[in-house]
DNA sequence: TCACTTATTGTAAATCATACAATATTTATT
DNA sequence: AATAAATATTGTATGATTTACAATAAGTGA
């Protein structure tokens, strides 16, 4: 490390970055959270997050959080929102970007780093109190999630590699708390590059369902509209 | 002012905001750069920002930009990305924050704070080149833009109070360089509560068009999808 | 009054969304 | 082996929306 860096002089005022790392399990869609160990929000549940490094680009502050945490590298970080509210860090001003990536949870184990003993993945949709205003990170962290889920086709990031098409539907029936047609909700994806595996489901009680794997490429060949739709 | 705030005490490492103001005028959709005085990038046109005060909240240093520039206040801010790659700024470590405001250019003028005598609209389609990063910060600034003109009813906020219908068509057309049926553009309109008022245009040489107000309250009141979409 | 220009409305075809029904394929049971 | 149970998968009919284009209306200026 070419720093020697005291905590007096990151908190005069200082920047942090937060991760969101969000991963979809048991039908559940969840995101991991540590348990703080240090004052303040001693024992309290956060958001990983750390300090940015003075040679440090953002993205690359929140990859080596979930790197740190869960070994994975190379996953794209999506930028959130940012927070700095002055009184937001009981200890000083410090402003945080926030960040979130999306993993397959069966790609990995938690690591063995300094905070991984006391990771949780906890469905979003219960989250408890959090240490200091990241309730509010996470919730409008989801409110982004949610768009780019509708407007990019990241949920493959968050299923296995091969999935079947319920496993697809059910993913988006959590996300927005709603239920959809079987029927229809295939329909619609026919403007997305699937390809059908000779594979099916193993280990189900019934008919099993054909294996999908998503197809990237093709989709970035097809250009997408860009333009006008007003869905006001 | 409580605090006294030396250059060296924040470039150890500091946070700025970034205003970018939009407005809406002969038929181009613009943004108010200032021209730069003070080394470094002397002399370049940039996106008016400052440092953020030690007791200020980040929109709260957007606002205060805005006011300072413009007069206005109790403008939304919509936050944009934030930057914060090392080198971005020559003369140490900035990370910033941006954010846009929309506002009719005919609602005011350009105020005399020190920066303003330098400050100057620019159609979004023909920016110069830019101090530090701010060709990036616009250019991402710009796509969140068009995507929230999409999403949400803040067209309204860059027209005049009283518009006619054409004036919003050119509105979309301008900022997603495209052209529109303006029949059709007429029909995906209705879902929108837009009030026709019993005035048109003036000094027009051929049939004026009727004028008419959007009606913010009755938007609240339907609530809107916040759902399911889809739009891959 | 008439030509001109733009505003505004209308219409038919194509496309898409929705609700629901029907069929297919596997496992579990008799 | 036949059948029931469960879920996968496909189909269809209806209505809504989008699209392209045409027709009509209503001002201005000569």
């Amino acid at each position: 490390m070419l720093y020697k860096i005291e905590l007096t002089d990151f908190f005069t005022s200082a920047f942090s970055v937060d991760c969101m790392i969000f991963g979809y399990e048991d039908g559940q869609l969840k995101v991991l959270l540590i348990e703080r160990g240090v004052e303040p929000f001693n024992h309290y549940w956060a958001i990983p997050g750390d300090l940015v490094y003075p040679n440090e680009d953002l993205p690359d502050a929140a990859s080596r959080i979930l790197l740190e945490l869960t070994g994975l590298a190379d996953v794209p970080m999506h930028q959130s929102k940012s927070f700095g509210a002055p009184n937001r860090h009981p200890q000083g001003r410090v402003i945080t970007i926030s960040y979130f990536a999306l993993i397959r949870i069966s790609d990995f184990e938690i690591k063995a780093s300094s905070w991984a003993e006391k990771a949780m993945w906890v469905a979003v949709n219960d989250v408890p109190q959090l240490a200091f205003d990241h309730n509010l990170i996470l919730d409008s962290t989801y409110e982004l999630l949610k768009q780019k889920l509708n407007a990019d086709p990241i949920c493959f990031d968050l299923l296995p590699e091969k999935f079947t098409l319920m496993e697809l539907q059910q993913l988006y029936e959590y996300a927005f708390n709603t239920s959809l047609d079987k029927a229809n909700f295939r329909k619609k994806l026919k403007s997305i590059p699937l390809i059908q595996l000779n594979e099916s489901q193993q280990n189900v009680k019934h008919r099993p369902a054909k294996l999908f794997k998503y197809d990237a490429s093709a989709y970035i060949a097809s250009e997408k509209s860009d333009g006008f739709q007003f869905n006001l």
